[in-house]
DNA sequence: CCCCGGGGTGAGCGGGCGCTTAGGAAGTCG
DNA sequence: CGACTTCCTAAGCGCCCGCTCACCCCGGGG
């Protein structure tokens, strides 16, 4: 059940093979426990190791989750800039900013759980650092929105809270995404993307 | 910081008063730091008690978790029911609906966020009562928009798929409303309202 | 007056937790 | 070959968890 396919392609830089193997055995544990009822045992396990093997790679099991958290937002950022910076008017870069981004939260909603819904269990040093990047993940999508306001294209009334909204829609596929449903992540993104330019008042031509 | 006010009235009806004391504790407690990493001795604590009172009034630590569940499951419908039975076009009932639904989860987010994000620490049993009670909360979104498309008020061409997205807005907001922050429910409840009725088309007059 | 039962406590049980430590197998280089 | 490094394990420490049990306090009925 375990095995999802492109989910490792996410860690390949993580050395060594040992390294990754616990990361993402990590990633699935807390992804389906939570990051509290998930035991250093239980993620050992997972990678074919002893408890004891965790320790040489990280310092605490507290590291993995900051690991994960780490790379998943800055992902999710890259994901949300790269639209935010391509050409076309800015209805096609919000179209495509939403359709990666839930994409990447359907495809990947195993880390993406982890990702959004375990920042709490962080500490506070990391998690400080973390809320910083979601800041710049709101900025970007706002930039857009922004940009559409300012060029006639959107009928917004309330930018930040649209926003807002966008982004919490988008993130809350990571919780209910489910790999043996009936969607697949292109249809989701598909119409959220649509969903989206509703929200923000595109006049379709 | 845990006052709350109107909190409590959510759970007028348990006695004796222990018990009640107990299980606002309880949500405090689950809301703030999750099921898992929450002691009996925590919520105990909260409540002015010993740890073992908690099991003079609830069996398990995992019984609290189930019964504001299934209190916040069950208002949480009620809500949507009346908005779906009440008078008026579909567009007002979706309006009312979203913004009566959305101001509870701002209101009571620390109910919320346990009713919402904690499902998983349930036992079996009574996760599987908890979902049939999450089926029809979906059902109930589903006939509002289903009535604005048969009355051609609506233009929806995913139907399961916007109420799906509906919802999950909408319960989303658990998740990111700060009592401290800048937006009272009323404003939230007032914007998503306005914001599903673009998500499902509905052309204003 | 005593007794009784429901709400409460202090102490503590068995167990699983995060994490540590002493040491061993396998490769590599002089 | 022996010394060193890298990666790993078996065993287990100290702690705190969910939960229990023997006992206590106190108001009300005979």
């Amino acid at each position: 059940m375990g095995a999802e396919g492109q989910q490792s392609g996410q860690w390949a830089d993580v050395t060594p093979d040992a390294a990754r193997r616990l990361v993402t055995a990590a990633v699935e544990a807390f992804a389906e426990r939570g990051y509290h009822a998930t035991t250093t045992r239980d993620i050992a396990g997972r990678a074919g190791m002893s408890p004891a093997a965790l320790y040489i790679h990280y310092k605490t099991k507290e590291e993995l989750l900051y690991r994960i958290s780490i790379v998943g937002h800055r992902l999710a950022l890259d994901i949300l800039r790269r639209a935010r910076d391509s050409a076309g008017s800015p209805a096609d870069r919000l179209s495509e900013a939403v359709r990666c981004f839930v994409r990447w939260h359907a495809e990947h909603h195993t880390t993406a759980r982890v990702v959004q819904y375990e920042l709490g269990a962080l500490a506070e040093e990391h998690y400080a650092e973390i809320v910083a990047l979601r800041r710049d993940t709101d900025a970007a999508v706002r930039a857009i929105v922004e940009d559409g306001v300012a060029a006639g294209e959107f009928d917004t009334p309330d930018v930040p809270g649209t926003t807002l909204a966008v982004l919490s829609l988008c993130i809350d596929v990571a919780r209910w995404f489910n790999a043996e449903g009936k969607r697949t992540p292109d249809e989701v993104g598909e119409l959220y993307a649509d969903l989206a330019l509703r929200m923000v008042g595109y006049a379709k031509k």
